[in-house]
Order: C-alpha cells, then structure tokens, then sequence
DNA sequence: ATTATAGTACTATGTTTGTAGTAGATTAAA
DNA sequence: TTTAATCTACTACAAACATAGTACTATAAT
C-alpha cells in the first residue's frame, strides 16, 4: 500500500474525524494553523488520485470522504512497524512498551487486564 | 525527530544491522535488487547532512555508522504510531492486534507471558 | 609502467511534496 | 443587477526524493 505523507496523513486524520466534509470542514478541522483553503484542496486532490478519498457533490460544492479506512491504513503501519522494528514478535512490541515506560510486570499486566476486557466486550458486541 | 524516507530507512536497517560498513557493504546489504553504488552513496550523503550518520576514514575508504540508534528511532516511530492511531493506548494497540490476528483471551495471555519473562530476563541482566 | 578496479565528489534529472496564488463560475446579499 | 463571498480548476514553484551517470583519484595487478 502507498504510504501517506505527513500533509496527506493530517488531512486523512481529519477526514477520519470527520467521516465526510468539504475543503471548509477540513480547514476548520485544523488544531492549531491551518494550511491555505486552497492547500487542503490541492492534498484532496493528490489524495483523490492516490484513490485514498472520493468526492460526490454536495448542494453548489463537493463532500469528501476516505475510501480508505482507518483501520485499515492503521492495520497496515502497525504491521510494518511490528515487521521492520520489532521483528514481527508482539511481544517484543510489549517488552519495548514496558521498558520505555518503566512499567513492572504488574502494571504490565494491569494494561493487558484492560486490553483483554475490550476483547470481551467486543465478543459480546457480535 | 525528522523522519526516515522509505529509501533513508532501507539504508538505515543494513546499517543497524552491520553497525557499520562502506557503500559497498551497505550495497551488499539489500536483499533483493540493490540500487546503484553511486545511489546508495548519494542516500548515505543525504542521511549524514540529516545527521542520520556518519563516517570515518578506514584505509582507503570511509567507514559508515548510524548516530541515532535504532532503537531511539523505533521510540518515536512506536510513540507517533500509538498516539495518531490508538490515542495513546497501549491496551488500545494490543486490542487491535488480537483483532486483527483473531486471537482470543488466552493466545494474547501467552504473547504477554513471553514479554513478561522478557522482561525479567532484563531485569537480571542489569 | 600500464591497465584495470574501486572509490569519492560532483552533477543531473524526473518525480513528489508542500504550499499557495489566480482566474473564472456561481450564488447570495444589497 | 451590481457587488461581495465562495468555490473549483488550473497553474506555479521551491524543496526534497529517488536514482544514477561522469570525472577524477587512488590503488592493485600484471
């Protein structure tokens, strides 16, 4: 998969947000500075060739939205990172995680209690 | 941290791994179809002005090592990753990834187990 | 000594990225 | 219906990327 560029990705992020909108909404779904309208509209369109969003019209303007989800667009960093850094071992993910964050096996485990309860409740959710 | 392109970050993995080594070594490096010398020389310029690297004469020839260490690098590239894609959670992270692998409760216990005795092993090597 | 090999420096070129302006259409306000 | 606001399309352009050739130097082999 062709990977996002760090405007292209800021634009998508909004987007996920934001599920649809127009160039308005993404300029406006900027935090802090905000590119030029007609910047965020530029990316819109090198994302729409890159076949990352669509458009469809919307009243006199367009609504975009992503093609691509995010989880899949997270499935896909996830995984490179966990093959190119970690040799793909999850463990070796969480081993790193604790060790960065100074966490002893109990707190370790504390995170994984957690983890494992979303997976119950996702269970339960089909 | 300015980041690795997809080309910066080959070079950067053969030369984590080799500590480090010449143009030739790094050439020798790539698996598959190498670029040309003169190309992955170029990178290595490149990853040096970026401060990605460095070199020292060895004979007749220069000698190439990595100044950010590969582990630093995973650090921001795993700390961006959780924050953009999984608001910060790690339990979040490991979720998604029993997910996406359809492991149950008791496969993910057994991941962690083995990060867990990880984690002791390092604990006793200090 | 002469030639082949290997290496660095410098240069080159096409593409992509980041950022945005301008022209022209359309709509809303006055 | 003239003006103001809004929006898209097209164009622009510098910086960064990806890739590599060429010129020249130094060394090794014959």
């Amino acid at each position: 998969m062709k990977s996002l560029t760090k405007a292209e990705e800021q634009i998508m992020q909004i987007l996920w947000d934001l599920k649809e909108g127009t160039v308005k909404h993404v300029v406006e779904g900027f935090k802090d500075a905000s590119p030029a309208y007609t910047t965020v509209a530029t990316v819109l369109k090198v994302l729409e060739k890159k076949e990352f969003v669509a458009h469809k019209p919307l009243g006199n303007t367009y609504l975009f939205y992503p093609t691509l989800s995010k989880k899949e667009y997270t499935s896909d960093q996830f995984g490179s990172l966990l093959k190119n850094y970690f040799g793909g071992s999850f463990p070796k993910m969480a081993t790193f995680f604790a060790k960065e964050n100074n966490l002893d096996i109990t707190e370790l485990e504390a995170m994984i209690k957690m983890a494992e309860d979303e997976l119950k409740k996702d269970k339960n959710d089909e």
